[in-house]
DNA sequence: ATTGATTAGTAAGCATGCTTATAATATATG
DNA sequence: CATATATTATAAGCATGCTTACTAATCAAT
Protein backbone atom coordinates (compact mmCIF):
# COMPACT_ATOMS: atom_id res chain seq x y z
CA UNK A 1 0.00 0.00 0.00
CA UNK A 2 2.22 2.84 0.81
CA UNK A 3 5.04 0.98 -1.12
CA UNK A 4 7.48 2.57 -4.05
CA UNK A 5 4.60 2.16 -6.11
CA UNK A 6 2.40 5.06 -4.73
CA UNK A 7 5.49 7.12 -5.28
CA UNK A 8 5.25 6.37 -9.16
CA UNK A 9 2.09 6.28 -9.55
CA UNK A 10 1.08 9.40 -8.03
CA UNK A 11 2.68 11.08 -11.13
CA UNK A 12 1.07 9.04 -13.76
CA UNK A 13 -0.96 12.27 -14.61
CA UNK A 14 1.97 14.48 -14.73
CA UNK A 15 3.48 11.73 -16.61
CA UNK A 16 1.65 11.24 -19.39
CA UNK A 17 1.04 15.02 -19.96
CA UNK A 18 4.89 15.73 -19.97
CA UNK A 19 5.23 12.77 -22.79
CA UNK A 20 2.54 14.33 -24.82
CA UNK A 21 3.95 17.56 -24.63
CA UNK A 22 7.40 16.44 -25.29
CA UNK A 23 5.93 14.47 -28.23
CA UNK A 24 4.15 17.38 -29.95
CA UNK A 25 7.62 19.89 -29.25
CA UNK A 26 9.46 17.38 -31.18
CA UNK A 27 6.96 16.42 -34.05
CA UNK A 28 6.53 20.09 -34.63
CA UNK A 29 10.54 21.35 -34.62
CA UNK A 30 10.80 18.36 -37.53
CA UNK A 31 7.64 18.96 -39.35
CA UNK A 32 8.07 23.00 -39.36
CA UNK A 33 9.00 23.03 -42.71
CA UNK A 34 5.73 21.71 -44.19
CA UNK A 35 4.23 24.28 -41.84
CA UNK A 36 1.69 21.51 -40.62
CA UNK A 37 0.69 21.38 -37.05
CA UNK A 38 0.32 18.43 -34.26
CA UNK A 39 -3.31 18.92 -34.64
CA UNK A 40 -3.70 19.91 -38.27
CA UNK A 41 -1.91 16.42 -39.05
CA UNK A 42 -4.39 14.53 -37.03
CA UNK A 43 -6.86 15.71 -38.86
CA UNK A 44 -5.47 15.32 -41.95
CA UNK A 45 -4.51 11.46 -41.26
CA UNK A 46 -7.69 11.44 -40.36
CA UNK A 47 -9.11 12.88 -43.86
CA UNK A 48 -6.82 9.83 -45.55
CA UNK A 49 -8.99 6.77 -43.88
CA UNK A 50 -12.44 8.81 -44.62
CA UNK A 51 -12.35 11.20 -47.67
CA UNK A 52 -15.32 13.85 -48.01
CA UNK A 53 -15.73 14.32 -44.71
CA UNK A 54 -18.53 16.55 -42.85
CA UNK A 55 -16.86 18.62 -40.32
CA UNK A 56 -19.38 17.44 -37.84
CA UNK A 57 -18.03 13.75 -38.39
CA UNK A 58 -14.30 14.89 -37.98
CA UNK A 59 -15.31 16.53 -34.86
CA UNK A 60 -16.53 13.50 -33.91
CA UNK A 61 -13.91 11.22 -34.96
CA UNK A 62 -11.27 13.43 -33.24
CA UNK A 63 -13.28 13.67 -30.68
CA UNK A 64 -12.82 17.65 -30.27
CA UNK A 65 -15.60 20.18 -30.20
CA UNK A 66 -16.89 21.11 -34.06
CA UNK A 67 -15.87 24.80 -33.47
CA UNK A 68 -12.71 23.88 -33.17
CA UNK A 69 -12.84 22.01 -36.68
CA UNK A 70 -14.10 24.86 -37.70
CA UNK A 71 -11.43 27.09 -37.11
CA UNK A 72 -8.43 24.22 -37.85
CA UNK A 73 -10.13 23.92 -41.31
CA UNK A 74 -9.84 27.76 -41.83
CA UNK A 75 -6.14 27.55 -41.38
CA UNK A 76 -5.24 24.55 -43.13
CA UNK A 77 -7.45 25.76 -45.78
CA UNK A 78 -5.56 28.82 -45.88
CA UNK A 79 -2.22 26.79 -45.78
CA UNK A 80 -3.55 24.76 -48.70
CA UNK A 81 -4.30 21.27 -46.98
CA UNK A 82 -7.80 21.16 -47.35
CA UNK A 83 -10.89 22.19 -48.99
CA UNK A 84 -14.50 22.77 -48.23
CA UNK A 85 -17.41 21.68 -50.54
CA UNK A 86 -20.54 22.39 -50.40
CA UNK A 87 -22.95 19.26 -49.85
CA UNK A 88 -25.02 18.02 -52.62
CA UNK A 89 -28.71 17.58 -50.74
CA UNK A 90 -27.93 19.56 -47.62
CA UNK A 91 -26.87 23.00 -48.00
CA UNK A 92 -25.90 23.23 -44.38
CA UNK A 93 -23.05 20.78 -44.36
CA UNK A 94 -19.79 21.27 -45.81
CA UNK A 95 -17.91 18.05 -46.96
CA UNK A 96 -13.74 18.66 -46.32
CA UNK A 97 -11.06 17.29 -48.77
CA UNK A 98 -7.45 16.91 -48.95
CA UNK A 99 -5.56 18.86 -51.40
CA UNK A 100 -3.12 17.80 -53.99
CA UNK A 101 -0.97 19.41 -52.35
CA UNK A 102 -1.52 17.66 -49.25
CA UNK A 103 -1.68 13.63 -51.00
CA UNK A 104 1.82 14.95 -51.87
CA UNK A 105 3.33 15.96 -49.06
CA UNK A 106 1.35 12.90 -46.75
CA UNK A 107 4.03 10.35 -47.00
CA UNK A 108 6.72 12.60 -46.19
CA UNK A 109 5.39 14.09 -42.93
CA UNK A 110 3.77 10.62 -41.96
CA UNK A 111 7.53 9.74 -42.17
CA UNK A 112 8.32 12.44 -39.34
CA UNK A 113 5.73 10.81 -37.30
CA UNK A 114 7.62 7.53 -37.18
CA UNK A 115 10.82 9.06 -36.94
CA UNK A 116 9.53 10.64 -33.63
CA UNK A 117 8.25 7.32 -32.64
CA UNK A 118 11.47 5.59 -33.24
CA UNK A 119 13.23 8.01 -30.50
CA UNK A 120 10.03 7.69 -28.10
CA UNK A 121 10.82 4.30 -28.22
CA UNK A 122 15.00 4.26 -28.58
CA UNK A 123 15.47 0.85 -26.12
CA UNK A 124 13.05 -0.69 -25.76
CA UNK A 125 12.62 -4.04 -26.86
CA UNK A 126 9.65 -4.85 -29.23
CA UNK A 127 8.08 -6.71 -26.48
CA UNK A 128 8.62 -3.62 -24.21
CA UNK A 129 6.85 -1.22 -27.20
CA UNK A 130 3.91 -3.84 -27.60
CA UNK A 131 3.18 -4.03 -23.69
CA UNK A 132 3.40 -0.10 -23.61
CA UNK A 133 0.76 0.77 -26.56
CA UNK A 134 -1.28 -2.40 -24.93
CA UNK A 135 -1.31 -1.09 -21.31
CA UNK A 136 -1.60 2.85 -22.89
CA UNK A 137 -4.83 1.33 -24.92
CA UNK A 138 -6.47 0.46 -22.04
CA UNK A 139 -6.00 3.62 -20.09
CA UNK A 140 -7.45 4.99 -22.84
CA UNK A 141 -10.20 3.20 -23.08
CA UNK A 142 -10.72 3.35 -19.17
CA UNK A 143 -11.04 6.98 -19.51
CA UNK A 144 -12.99 7.08 -22.67
CA UNK A 145 -15.78 5.43 -22.00
CA UNK A 146 -17.43 6.81 -18.80
CA UNK A 147 -19.16 4.55 -16.95
CA UNK A 148 -22.29 3.71 -19.32
CA UNK A 149 -20.95 4.99 -23.20
CA UNK A 150 -22.16 3.16 -25.77
CA UNK A 151 -18.79 2.28 -27.67
CA UNK A 152 -19.91 2.56 -31.73
CA UNK A 153 -17.39 4.20 -34.11
CA UNK A 154 -14.39 3.50 -31.84
CA UNK A 155 -11.56 5.54 -32.55
CA UNK A 156 -8.98 3.92 -34.66
CA UNK A 157 -11.32 1.35 -35.78
CA UNK A 158 -8.73 -1.65 -35.90
CA UNK A 159 -9.42 -2.50 -32.22
CA UNK A 160 -12.49 -3.08 -31.07
CA UNK A 161 -13.53 -2.52 -27.81
CA UNK A 162 -12.94 -4.73 -25.00
CA UNK A 163 -16.35 -4.05 -23.20
CA UNK B 1 9.83 -4.67 -39.25
CA UNK B 2 7.12 -4.99 -41.41
CA UNK B 3 5.07 -6.81 -38.42
CA UNK B 4 1.78 -6.08 -36.71
CA UNK B 5 3.89 -3.58 -34.36
CA UNK B 6 3.83 -1.42 -36.74
CA UNK B 7 0.07 -0.86 -37.10
CA UNK B 8 0.48 -0.14 -33.05
CA UNK B 9 3.19 1.98 -32.97
CA UNK B 10 2.23 3.91 -35.85
CA UNK B 11 -1.05 5.17 -33.65
CA UNK B 12 1.92 5.90 -30.70
CA UNK B 13 1.34 9.84 -30.70
CA UNK B 14 -2.51 9.85 -31.08
CA UNK B 15 -2.79 7.20 -28.27
CA UNK B 16 -0.66 9.24 -25.74
CA UNK B 17 -2.38 12.80 -27.02
CA UNK B 18 -5.52 10.81 -25.97
CA UNK B 19 -5.21 9.57 -23.10
CA UNK B 20 -3.24 12.94 -22.02
CA UNK B 21 -6.24 14.99 -22.81
CA UNK B 22 -8.91 12.40 -21.48
CA UNK B 23 -7.13 12.10 -18.18
CA UNK B 24 -7.07 16.21 -18.13
CA UNK B 25 -10.68 15.85 -19.13
CA UNK B 26 -11.85 13.75 -16.21
CA UNK B 27 -9.82 15.39 -13.68
CA UNK B 28 -11.44 18.87 -14.41
CA UNK B 29 -14.57 16.86 -14.14
CA UNK B 30 -13.99 15.82 -10.87
CA UNK B 31 -12.18 18.91 -9.59
CA UNK B 32 -14.47 22.05 -10.91
CA UNK B 33 -16.03 22.52 -7.55
CA UNK B 34 -12.50 23.74 -6.35
CA UNK B 35 -12.46 26.03 -9.34
CA UNK B 36 -8.63 24.73 -9.91
CA UNK B 37 -7.10 23.63 -13.70
CA UNK B 38 -5.24 20.73 -14.31
CA UNK B 39 -2.65 23.33 -14.89
CA UNK B 40 -3.08 25.26 -11.93
CA UNK B 41 -2.50 21.99 -9.88
CA UNK B 42 0.52 21.02 -11.58
CA UNK B 43 1.75 24.74 -10.35
CA UNK B 44 0.62 24.27 -7.16
CA UNK B 45 2.07 20.65 -6.68
CA UNK B 46 4.89 21.80 -7.39
CA UNK B 47 4.97 24.69 -4.80
CA UNK B 48 3.88 22.45 -1.97
CA UNK B 49 7.27 21.11 -2.62
CA UNK B 50 9.23 23.77 -3.11
CA UNK B 51 7.90 27.15 -1.53
CA UNK B 52 8.86 30.99 -1.83
CA UNK B 53 9.31 30.02 -5.22
CA UNK B 54 10.38 32.70 -8.01
CA UNK B 55 8.40 32.30 -10.86
CA UNK B 56 11.58 31.65 -13.13
CA UNK B 57 12.24 28.79 -11.32
CA UNK B 58 8.38 27.20 -11.46
CA UNK B 59 8.84 27.64 -15.19
CA UNK B 60 12.23 25.24 -15.33
CA UNK B 61 10.40 23.38 -12.95
CA UNK B 62 7.09 22.68 -15.03
CA UNK B 63 9.09 22.96 -18.20
CA UNK B 64 7.15 25.82 -19.79
CA UNK B 65 7.81 29.27 -20.81
CA UNK B 66 8.11 32.27 -17.81
CA UNK B 67 5.36 33.80 -19.45
CA UNK B 68 3.09 30.91 -19.41
CA UNK B 69 4.06 30.86 -15.44
CA UNK B 70 3.23 34.53 -15.24
CA UNK B 71 -0.59 34.24 -16.46
CA UNK B 72 -1.41 31.02 -14.52
CA UNK B 73 -0.07 32.75 -11.77
CA UNK B 74 -2.70 35.88 -12.15
CA UNK B 75 -5.38 33.49 -12.26
CA UNK B 76 -4.24 31.47 -9.52
CA UNK B 77 -3.97 34.38 -7.30
CA UNK B 78 -7.03 35.73 -8.51
CA UNK B 79 -8.99 32.58 -7.18
CA UNK B 80 -7.00 32.55 -4.25
CA UNK B 81 -4.30 29.88 -4.62
CA UNK B 82 -1.08 31.63 -4.49
CA UNK B 83 0.39 34.85 -3.82
CA UNK B 84 3.30 36.86 -4.95
CA UNK B 85 5.75 38.52 -2.81
CA UNK B 86 8.62 41.19 -3.62
CA UNK B 87 12.65 39.39 -3.16
CA UNK B 88 14.31 41.15 -0.53
CA UNK B 89 17.19 41.73 -2.02
CA UNK B 90 16.57 40.98 -5.79
CA UNK B 91 13.77 43.66 -6.71
CA UNK B 92 13.37 41.81 -10.02
CA UNK B 93 12.33 38.46 -8.23
CA UNK B 94 8.35 37.75 -7.01
CA UNK B 95 8.83 34.73 -4.71
CA UNK B 96 5.35 32.64 -5.15
CA UNK B 97 3.46 31.42 -1.79
CA UNK B 98 0.61 29.03 -1.30
CA UNK B 99 -2.20 30.59 0.55
CA UNK B 100 -3.79 29.13 3.42
CA UNK B 101 -6.84 28.36 1.28
CA UNK B 102 -4.67 25.91 -0.99
CA UNK B 103 -2.31 24.52 2.04
CA UNK B 104 -6.54 23.76 3.57
CA UNK B 105 -7.97 22.27 0.06
CA UNK B 106 -4.35 20.34 -1.15
CA UNK B 107 -5.79 17.07 0.39
CA UNK B 108 -8.62 17.08 -1.44
CA UNK B 109 -7.46 17.68 -4.80
CA UNK B 110 -4.95 15.44 -4.43
CA UNK B 111 -7.47 12.94 -3.37
CA UNK B 112 -9.47 13.73 -6.61
CA UNK B 113 -6.41 13.02 -8.73
CA UNK B 114 -5.22 9.75 -7.14
CA UNK B 115 -9.68 8.66 -8.06
CA UNK B 116 -8.35 9.28 -11.55
CA UNK B 117 -5.12 7.18 -11.87
CA UNK B 118 -7.42 5.08 -10.10
CA UNK B 119 -9.93 4.72 -12.81
CA UNK B 120 -7.38 5.17 -15.52
CA UNK B 121 -5.21 1.96 -14.40
CA UNK B 122 -8.47 -0.07 -13.65
CA UNK B 123 -7.98 -3.84 -14.28
CA UNK B 124 -4.14 -3.72 -14.43
CA UNK B 125 -1.83 -5.58 -12.28
CA UNK B 126 0.68 -4.26 -9.72
CA UNK B 127 3.08 -5.08 -12.13
CA UNK B 128 1.72 -3.99 -15.08
CA UNK B 129 0.88 -0.44 -13.43
CA UNK B 130 4.56 -0.19 -12.46
CA UNK B 131 5.79 -1.41 -15.94
CA UNK B 132 3.92 1.08 -17.83
CA UNK B 133 4.98 3.90 -15.41
CA UNK B 134 8.12 2.64 -16.31
CA UNK B 135 8.49 2.94 -20.07
CA UNK B 136 6.29 6.06 -19.71
CA UNK B 137 9.54 7.16 -17.86
CA UNK B 138 11.56 6.37 -20.22
CA UNK B 139 9.71 7.69 -23.29
CA UNK B 140 9.79 11.04 -21.91
CA UNK B 141 13.31 10.86 -20.81
CA UNK B 142 14.06 9.75 -24.64
CA UNK B 143 12.03 12.48 -25.90
CA UNK B 144 13.50 15.20 -23.01
CA UNK B 145 17.07 14.91 -23.86
CA UNK B 146 17.33 16.97 -26.74
CA UNK B 147 17.99 15.42 -30.55
CA UNK B 148 19.78 12.63 -30.88
CA UNK B 149 23.01 14.49 -32.32
CA UNK B 150 23.40 17.35 -30.36
CA UNK B 151 22.79 17.41 -26.77
CA UNK B 152 22.35 21.14 -24.92
CA UNK B 153 24.86 22.91 -27.38
CA UNK B 154 22.18 22.38 -30.33
CA UNK B 155 19.80 24.96 -29.20
CA UNK B 156 21.27 28.00 -29.96
CA UNK B 157 22.02 27.49 -33.46
CA UNK B 158 19.01 25.30 -34.10
CA UNK B 159 16.54 28.64 -34.59
CA UNK B 160 17.11 29.52 -37.69
CA UNK B 161 17.11 25.93 -39.73
CA UNK B 162 13.62 26.12 -39.93
CA UNK B 163 13.60 29.16 -42.04
C1' DA C 1 31.19 54.59 -12.13
C1' DT C 2 29.58 54.13 -16.51
C1' DT C 3 28.62 51.08 -20.03
C1' DG C 4 27.01 46.65 -21.69
C1' DA C 5 25.16 42.19 -21.15
C1' DT C 6 22.05 39.27 -18.59
C1' DT C 7 18.03 38.15 -16.01
C1' DA C 8 12.99 38.40 -14.12
C1' DG C 9 8.80 39.43 -15.26
C1' DT C 10 5.33 40.97 -18.44
C1' DA C 11 2.70 42.44 -22.89
C1' DA C 12 1.02 41.31 -27.41
C1' DG C 13 -0.46 38.15 -30.48
C1' DC C 14 -1.05 33.30 -32.38
C1' DA C 15 -2.78 28.14 -32.09
C1' DT C 16 -5.73 24.88 -30.16
C1' DG C 17 -8.67 23.24 -26.98
C1' DC C 18 -13.08 24.59 -24.36
C1' DT C 19 -18.20 26.63 -23.36
C1' DT C 20 -22.07 29.16 -24.73
C1' DA C 21 -24.82 31.38 -28.23
C1' DT C 22 -26.51 32.28 -33.03
C1' DA C 23 -27.72 31.80 -38.08
C1' DA C 24 -29.16 28.90 -41.58
C1' DT C 25 -31.06 24.93 -43.01
C1' DA C 26 -33.66 20.29 -42.43
C1' DT C 27 -36.98 17.58 -40.50
C1' DA C 28 -40.86 16.26 -37.75
C1' DT C 29 -45.38 17.22 -36.01
C1' DG C 30 -49.70 19.66 -35.30
C1' DC D 1 -49.08 24.49 -44.44
C1' DA D 2 -47.08 26.20 -40.32
C1' DT D 3 -44.54 25.75 -36.54
C1' DA D 4 -41.47 23.50 -33.37
C1' DT D 5 -37.22 20.91 -32.93
C1' DA D 6 -32.59 19.06 -34.94
C1' DT D 7 -28.49 19.74 -36.87
C1' DT D 8 -24.43 22.13 -39.16
C1' DA D 9 -21.34 25.39 -39.06
C1' DT D 10 -19.70 29.49 -37.07
C1' DA D 11 -18.97 33.60 -33.65
C1' DA D 12 -17.34 35.29 -29.25
C1' DG D 13 -14.64 34.78 -25.49
C1' DC D 14 -11.72 32.08 -22.02
C1' DA D 15 -7.48 29.00 -20.68
C1' DT D 16 -3.01 27.41 -21.64
C1' DG D 17 0.68 26.66 -24.32
C1' DC D 18 3.96 29.16 -27.67
C1' DT D 19 7.24 33.14 -29.90
C1' DT D 20 8.86 37.68 -29.99
C1' DA D 21 9.79 41.93 -27.89
C1' DC D 22 9.87 45.12 -24.05
C1' DT D 23 10.93 47.17 -19.20
C1' DA D 24 13.25 47.16 -15.02
C1' DA D 25 16.81 45.66 -12.29
C1' DT D 26 21.21 43.45 -11.54
C1' DC D 27 25.90 42.01 -12.65
C1' DA D 28 30.32 42.30 -15.01
C1' DA D 29 34.12 44.57 -16.98
C1' DT D 30 36.85 47.93 -17.90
Amino acid sequence: MTLMKNANVEKLGFLIHDTARLMRKRFQEKSSEYGLSAAQWRLLFRLFKEEGVPQARLAELLEIEPISVSRLIDRMAEGGWVERRQGTTDRRVRMVYATAKARSLFGDVKQVATVVYDEALAGMSEHEQLELVRLLKQMADNLGAPVGECPVSGRSGQEGWTK
